[in-house]
DNA sequence: AAACATTTGTACGTATGTATG
DNA sequence: ACATACATACGTACAAATGTT
């Protein structure tokens, strides 16, 4: 956690707003109002609000104010989680189990838009890496068949525990902050790793969301592919068409 | 377009991405070299930044600088944009057909993640709406139906042009600026029309986008499906771990 | 219709802190 | 130790949208 002014409020008005003291409709106290209760400047507001906006938990209104538009849950799919992240914010029984573990050559240059994980025999641009392929389940069924490769020349090192451990906790410890990640959503036919995990038809269309993740100083780290059940996949999202305020 | 200054340095700076001028890799001139380039205050600079930063264009590295991390090519599926905007930037030739033109009533709270458009015999809280159905062509192959179901309360007229002309920017014209929408993805059987219209198979997969697009005031204005082939979809976004500095 | 207070948007200036090399 | 670069924070001023008087 950051001890910046402005996050500090914008965690506590994201707080009120999930909490209900802020309903979906109110308008917030105006930017003067909430300068005078925290005692900052009005950019240290602003700074706030403009994450809130972001979030799409508020709109700004040009000589109105801030009205709450959407209490967001905290997890919706688009936000950059890890599975052990996610799991640890539900109330349901999760768990993983690990079905693979290799040393294998990666090509990201290829990982998009490409048949199959694209992995053995590496191309030129082939980096090291290891495989790490887990079978996750909620409420003991299957829900996604996920595979990262991580790149052994960035992240050097795994957790103990590669089934329940959260991965992207354990690059975060030891190399450096997680930052950003493309990401890429496609459907394939069911292959028969797909048939035996997620118990899903041969031949029939399963979800696949791949993933480059990168660290604060642009390091590619991890490359992951989710393989799920088109029938439990259902993605939300938030989006502006502008430039925000 | 807009005249603020942190808008235009953000379009100057972005199309300079886009047309290679800085590279990925590259490190853009410091906030205090484009400060006075611009001849404009930091804070002005860190704005348009601030801009490229969202967008995945740059990262900005405490200490050292900017890095081009992308070129994000200009329409990626993610954005808040009608077919007919993104066909106008596309060098081969797309058409509308218009296949439905209805009066209906919709539920805006029952839009997501239930069976069906969720059109005829309202519910409680129905709207009347015009439904618009295209199917969408390019290189005369059918890529997707859409559905437009656009609330009469708050867009009381429609474009002369139905097929061609973009729903967005005749709302915009009319009635108000479109400013965010709420997006959902998963996958359902294709139906009769999904089969007829683009041409899969009965029983297998499709694709299904819902939006719900509102306005900057807030008012909710379209609902809009978008059903396509799982063959040809493929969506690609760029998500931050934390919080933008 | 016009004047006014309120609220958000843009822009500039300054100071200090922190990371990098 | 030092210069450079980005991050945070405060303050001020004026513009633009909104709603009320």
């Amino acid at each position: 956690m950051n001890d910046n002014k402005y996050e500090l409020i914008y965690r506590d008005l994201a707080g009120k707003i999930a909490a209900g003291t802020f309903a979906v409709g109110d308008y917030l106290p105006s930017e003067n109002v909430l300068r005078r209760q925290y005692d900052v400047s009005r950019e240290t507001i602003r700074k706030a609000l403009l994450a809130l906006l972001n979030e799409g938990k508020i709109q700004k209104i040009h000589g109105k104010g801030s009205v709450v538009i959407g209490t967001r849950p905290a997890l919706s799919s688009p936000e950059l989680k890890g599975f052990t992240e996610i799991a640890a914010s539900l109330d349901v029984p999760t768990n993983s189990r690990l079905v693979e573990n290799d040393s294998v050559s990666v090509d990201p240059d290829r990982f998009f838009s490409k048949e199959g994980p694209v992995v053995r025999f590496g191309t030129n641009r082939a980096q090291p890496a290891i495989l790490i392929g887990r079978l996750r389940q909620i409420r003991n069924q299957p829900v996604s068949l996920d595979r990262d490769f991580v790149l052994t020349d960035v992240v050097p090192t795994l957790p103990p525990d590669l089934a329940e451990t959260s991965l992207y906790g354990h690059v975060e410890r030891s190399v450096a902050p997680i930052s950003y990640a493309e990401r890429e959503i496609t459907m394939v036919p069911a292959d028969w790793d797909d048939h035996q995990f997620l118990e899903v038809q041969l031949g029939t269309s399963v979800v696949v969301i791949r993933q480059k993740v990168y660290l604060t100083d642009t390091r590619l780290a991890i490359l992951s592919e989710s393989r799920l059940d088109p029938q439990h996949f259902h993605y939300r999202e938030f989006v502006r068409r502008h430039l925000s305020p």
